[in-house]
DNA sequence: GGCCACTCTGAATCGTATG
DNA sequence: TCATACGATTCAGAGTGGC
């Protein structure tokens, strides 16, 4: 680890051209690492890191409609090889452990693609990690081929500079009231940047993979204080520096494409700081959990091959290992089982069907209560 | 990459006194590495890992109340550094590279102390990520200290053998009707293993991470089918035996302490598998027979001459007597009409054309679904 | 305005058998 | 091995346009 470390510290670049003071609340642009390494050393609160995820996409995927998916081809993601993206992820890493305050923290960002080559290197050059907390997209993309599970969160590493770092800023009692008085857990549901909030160049968007400011919003709620500098190496179309002004934060943001800094700079020019008294009513959303009938199965609640019978015993139907049901001549959904045996349009399973115990029939919503209940 | 393969290979070690045949249904006593060199290559389904966690837990936790937190400091799960991990998590992972058939997959669980070593090393493997997931525990820890996020997850790597492996096996359609009809995401709400379901040796826990059985239970569903053989090179209390028993697979267990071993095998004694028809489960098109249009022809449910028309009556074809289709300037199968009509790229011919009758459009598809009902 | 039907899109490592 | 053809496959949310 330290012989890593003191490689990549040979990165950081001489001393001469360095700035004395921090430059606030702007953007600069170029290369991340060379920006970085002109910045005043232990200089910034925390850093959040969104970069390229190596995502190695290859044919054109279209949808069941036929229509095209606008995949991330852009050349900021393209590298040659593991080792390259490695080598970057090294050196980038290694100049904001820099510039990082010992006191500071540091936020990354990542799918599969890419999050275990970041996570790697951050614990070689001696970061902690604090949490890994994943973002859950309420509205993910589908898998279209249906060879997959949905790809329907990306994760985020929360660490601080050593194990032995104090006094880093968790602002637990303000997340634990945004999450109506339960701790803040490690999982966090929130929609994908769309509607009115994702910039567009007529109908292009103008970034391709703009992150939430509701993502943002948690991530600086929870670690930094008013006042603090956030400093963001892949600033993009500037949603860090967003929310970080309507917080009361200060950002520095480091770019190299100027069509991004000029969307990011009209964007946050236009951004309202907020009153301090104001941001204490943001509250987090609670989903109301829904419960398939496979998860009964799953969970021993209800057993393959069990008999569920309907309130007055005239239909019978055995439950399947992947919860469906198998009757005469059907198979299908509880639903769609339930009206099959009535000869009816429609029905719901879940008051329809009965479990027989000791001679007493029980809708198998009950089971699927007692599940919620264990939920929340 | 190929580095890192070829000197692993290796640990493989010598052939002489590897089994002809692949032990099934038993627990193999002995460090995992060796035990899986014994074994026959490429004769495994799937594998099914849960490594020590290299927790490196410092001082003893205690909550609120001051009783202590009863955490992981088993032998097995210390190592005296980053590195010592990594070369063991790279030896077992190659190990497992071998007994792996080339169309099988393999499941990783781990946190965020082990998860990113694990995952950079199956990449430097050649193993292709199909999937992170997130097991999403409805019940976790809290954090006693507010000091992070409620660390309420694991993530788990589903990958194959490498970027072009073909055939794998992925149940999608059983696993989205477990999930309601609608696609299983990447995240799962699963609770820990508690009450009944946990192992004890009086009120001591028999093992510090037993896994829940709802956990196995939708990894087999989702990747292996009936008969497949799944091996767990982290036996623990077997409830990847448990549960691949009750859902009629084979398991193979590799385990070090015979305690577990003892525990585990009482466990699984007790286990009941379910019944060959409850085990079948919803399956997609892709797996039901083919059937040629121009059978549909030659047994005069569809009759040359008769005309197709797409579903909102914008485009019309005529059925050749060869099964093919003509129209304005081109003709062909069903798809390749379907797609030149609409100026598309691809086309299912099945589910675009219709025919009229009474007035009703009814899809060819239906008739295909008749012929492969009279065929079986 | 309100409701309904329809369209569009999002960090995506998204096939397989046959000849 | 490679080219060709078959034919399987989507969820939530925002926007738009008609009545």
């Amino acid at each position: 680890m330290s012989k890593a470390r003191s490689k990549a510290a040979g990165a950081a670049g001489d001393a001469s051209n360095r700035l004395k003071n921090l430059p606030v609340d702007r953007i600069l642009q170029g290369d991340c690492i060379s920006v970085l390494n002109r910045l005043p050393e232990k200089s910034v609160d925390v850093v959040f890191a969104d970069p390229p995820y190596n995502l190695q996409l290859k044919d054109t995927l279209h949808r069941p409609d036929n229509s095209k998916v606008d995949g991330v081809d852009d050349a900021w993601d393209q590298f040659s090889s593991f080792q390259a993206y490695d080598r970057f992820t090294q050196d980038w890493l290694d100049a904001v452990r820099r510039v990082l305050k010992d006191t500071g923290t540091l936020w990354v960002i990542g799918s599969y693609h890419n999050i275990f080559r970041v996570g790697h290197a951050l614990q070689n050059l001696d970061f902690w990690i604090l949490n890994d907390v994943i973002w859950r997209k309420s509205n993910p993309m589908p898998n279209f081929r249906g060879t997959r599970f949905t790809n329907a969160h990306e994760t985020m590493i929360w660490a601080a500079k050593s194990a032995d770092a104090r006094g880093y800023t968790f602002n637990y009692h303000a997340l634990k009231t945004m999450n109506d008085d339960v701790q803040m857990r490690s999982d966090w549901l929130i929609p994908i940047c769309a509607g009115k909030e994702r910039l567009k160049d007529g109908d292009k968007k103008t970034h391709a993979t703009q992150k939430p400011e509701a993502l943002l919003y948690r991530v600086l709620m929870a670690s930094t204080k008013p006042g603090d500098v956030v400093l963001d190496p892949f600033f993009g179309t500037g949603t860090t520096g967003a929310v970080a002004k309507m917080l009361g934060r200060h950002f520095v943001g480091i770019e190299r494409e100027t069509a991004y800094i000029k969307a990011a700079q009209k964007r946050i020019a236009g951004v309202e700081p907020l009153d301090a008294d104001v941001l204490s009513y943001t509250t987090g959303k609670r989903e109301a959990p829904r419960v398939p009938f496979g998860q009964l199965v799953e969970r021993g609640l209800i057993r393959p091959g069990e008999v569920l019978v309907d309130g007055r015993r005239r239909y019978t139907a055995k439950v399947r290992s992947d919860g469906s049901l198998i009757a005469d001549r059907t198979k299908g959904s509880i639903h769609q089982v339930g009206a099959a045996v009535q000869g009816a349009p429609a029905c719901n399973g879940w008051t329809f069907w009965h479990v027989e115990k000791r001679g007493e029939l029980m809708p198998i919503d009950v089971f699927r209560q007692q599940l919620r209940g264990e939920i929340h």
